[in-house]
DNA sequence: GTTTTCCAATGAAAGCTTTCATGGACAAGG
DNA sequence: CCTTGTCCATGAAAGCTTTCATTGGAAAAC
């Protein structure tokens, strides 16, 4: 069932079927309905194969995330499919497995021919500028999106939250309430991971709160685990190192803090204030519920789909959106 | 740049170009040689759109999440997307919204030509036959796994855990360690939901001890969060209800639960005991840690998708295949 | 009544690969 | 030296849609 049984049972030709479908405009309105009741009564789908090939597009995009499991990301995959589908688009998979094989992804979605790409995530972006390659030589070949990064050249769109400015607020509001000894835990060394950095000590700066190298903190992969997180605190605190705040780059970290605070015991916000990052589905799961940076993901969402369909569509679009953090105080802050 | 121009370079038939793609087996190692060599140096990649219309696929399997932001079925989309890319799939993402539109999100990939479809989450079975109409009507045009529930029917083929018995072990262990009064938390009337009710039921009755239809709550969309369902158990305690453990669906449940019991200061596992379901990352991140059911998730996901490949392959698979949650014990529980 | 204009419909080519049926060369056997 | 068989390579068709350039016809203008 083709195209070509549908234009002789509708006695047309095989163009005005075609125009029908792409709903093109020079077709009469009573042909028009003619050769929908007979496509509706072949219950006929056009093949998307033969439409890709002549169209030269799949109308599908490639997404790329740094690691499904977290739910964090998993929800800004959630809402760009959402998205990308109300606009038309289908979304391809890219792999997990951001840090191992980032070109061999790409390279699929390459050749795919999706249409446009998106990086979900800002561990995708490395803050070596050379290990970015992959993504550069991409870009040549059609639109990539950064989502929670920045990245600058042809063809590259970034959207992302001011992380800096975020995390300095934070901790300029921890210090503000008397803590004087801020412990900050992040999880991975990253373009945004080290912008956080800069806000925590731009904070102390400001309040002429002397830093201390030994209350900063990486704990990558495995060791960002809430469980994790929990053991080397309670390890540090039995070496005598003393804190009364955990600024987080991440809600999962935020987490392992207060498991941590549970365990021993610690009042929390009373001798121990915490404070998470993305304000994610995790961040109401505890008890008490954590106080979290709202990163305004849903909005980088739909601001991400905006600039894709937009430069899809051959026109303008912002090379970067920047949206502003914003501390949405719950249980583990004063 | 198309297989026209390798052949010419390369001075053979377009044909004998396309079967060194195929990696078909009547070419002589020579002209094999000197074929990849020019496609390398000229940067060629076939046309994915002409190689599925030649092929009739393109490789791709489709994937429906009921809820891409909980954090198990976003594991579970995770395993999948990793073990079928192994397999050579690229997988095409169907929308969450599971109970709108689950008619669209099929006929959408349907028309995508995708080789097979992944129903991932028990609630995209409804326990209303009719309701599934939609995924057998899939089904007659091609293999459709469900990862989590079971469904029959031609074309069909399910992996699921045993959540029945899984259920009724756990409640044993509860009933066994002295709990009488077990409150039961679910949050789908689907399938799987009510498999997992009647495992439940039939713990008491084997345990002699008589049902109390007050301790049965069914807990659907938001008022399965966390929070939500701390303040039911409040509410609940405050109208006099007693219960000393609570036997949940999904570890969600589970930590609203635990939240319950931190904010109303009871002793976990002392007062009252909390059982999760699906051993997700939630477990985890609570302090103490959930004691959870483990479905073996991963296991489930390498089945499925060795199932998939082997019936799209032509070869038999088994229509249904299950396997046995096991507890894992850790601070909610003696 | 004739010419112009415009719109709807058409034919044919383009887009790129896969694969079947066919052809040719070469080696081995008679 | 001829025949047979094998193996590799080739030409051409099939797969289905989109779209450009063109034609046909009807309505409007003169």
């Amino acid at each position: 069932m083709n195209i070509y049984d549908i234009s002789q049972r509708a006695g047309v030709s095989i163009a005005t079927v075609s125009r029908v479908l792409n709903g093109s405009s020079r077709v009469s309105e009573s042909t028009r309905r003619k050769v929908e009741q007979v496509m509706a009564s072949c219950g006929y789908t056009p093949n998307a194969f033969a439409r890709g090939l002549g169209l030269g597009s799949m109308k599908t995009v490639g997404l790329l995330c740094a690691d499904f499991a977290d739910p964090y990301l998993a929800q800004a995959m959630a809402y760009l499919e959402a998205f990308l589908r109300a606009h038309g688009y289908d979304c391809l998979l890219g792999g997990c497995g951001a840090a191992g094989n980032k070109q061999g992804m790409i390279d699929l979605l390459l050749n795919k021919h999706v249409d446009g790409l998106v990086l979900v995530g800002s561990s995708l972006v490395e803050s070596d500028p050379a290990m970015n390659q992959p993504i550069l030589d991409a870009a040549k070949r059609l639109p990539v999106m950064i989502l929670g990064a920045a990245l600058d050249g042809p063809g590259i769109y970034s959207v992302f939250c001011d992380d800096r400015g975020a995390t300095e607020e934070a901790v300029t509001r921890l210090l503000a309430q008397g803590c004087r000894r801020v412990l900050y835990l992040y999880h991975s060394p990253s373009y945004s991971g080290l912008k956080k950095l800069q806000g925590y000590r731009d904070a102390l700066a400001s309040a002429h709160v002397p830093e201390d190298t030994a209350l900063i903190r990486l704990m990558e992969g495995e060791r960002a685990n809430p469980t994790a997180v929990r053991d080397e605190l309670l390890r540090l605190r039995g070496e005598g190192l003393r804190f009364d705040a955990v600024m987080t780059s991440d809600d999962k970290l935020a987490q392992g803090a207060l498991k941590y605070a549970l365990k021993a015991g610690l009042a929390v916000p009373g001798e121990l204030s915490i404070v998470g990052f993305n304000d994610s589905t995790l961040a109401c799961c505890c008890e008490p519920e954590l106080s979290s940076v709202d990163n305004k993901l849903r909005s980088q969402c739909v601001q991400c789909v905006e600039t894709l369909a937009a430069v899809l569509a051959g026109k303008d679009a912002p090379k970067r959106t920047v949206f502003s953090g914003e501390l949405t105080c719950r249980g583990t802050t004063v």
